[in-house]
DNA sequence: GCCGTACTACGAGAGCTATCGTACAAGCCG
DNA sequence: CGGCTTGTACGATAGCTCTCGTAGTACGGC
């Protein structure tokens, strides 16, 4: 047993991210059920794998912003690595599409539509 | 504007559901992340559109159960009615499917698929 | 070596959530 | 009617979550 955590790379600063085996679906969506949170990860969809959190415009402090992301990867839906001083942010995308195949499709097409009815269309 | 929270009947007993643009993807997530609810919604969505809350068997008080289906309610996931002493629950699924085409089937699908993971398959 | 940038840690407060038990209401059945 | 079944309301409690500010760490550049 003993799930392997996806042992850090030795020296250098890491993150602890859970292991594909320990994500859970109901934190995966406790995650996203946070507007915030959802946004964030929207964001991550249609941009790169290279977006530092200061990329993102979240209208919440800066301490708060660390503890969405922390939730976030914690729940597995993002990881989380440093650059230099900033750290870079990134859907597991590989990892959820594994585990739950084409959950977060359809929930980022959800949220779209969402948006786009709420809008006002 | 002031959306139509579907007007209960009349005279009997009715219950407050959301109208369907009031439905919001961050609630349904977030009514989805507790795993009792969860389990709920699924059994649910096997099941017809005539279980009772008492054909549920969840592991909480009689009270807390009242409190889990009123959250599944006020977000929209299930609909209730009531039919003698007896509350008959079942999945909004037209509703949900005309607002988020796919949602419901992915999640229950990455539920079902992680219960056999868990299981040790 | 020093400063600025980027993020974290910690402590705190407000608010929500899950849980319970007890007491109660509404409807069926004998 | 009286009792049983089913679910609700209310109050309470413990724990989590979101939010913040302040203070601190890690790294890169001058």
């Amino acid at each position: 047993m003993t799930a392997p955590v996806s042992v850090p790379a030795a020296g250098s600063r890491a993150l602890a991210h859970p292991a594909p085996e320990e994500i859970r679906l109901e934190g995966v969506l406790h995650a996203l059920s946070d507007p915030l949170r959802l946004g964030i990860v929207r964001e991550l969809a249609v941009g790169s794998d290279e977006l530092a959190c200061s990329d993102f415009d979240v209208p919440v402090s800066k301490s708060t912003t660390t503890h969405h992301f922390r939730v976030l990867r914690e729940a597995g839906v993002i990881r989380q690595v440093y650059r230099g001083t900033a750290k870079m942010n990134g859907l597991r995308r590989d990892d959820l599409d594994a585990l739950f195949p084409g959950l977060l499709d359809s929930l980022l097409e959800a949220a779209a539509r969402q948006e786009e009815r709420l809008a006002g269309a």
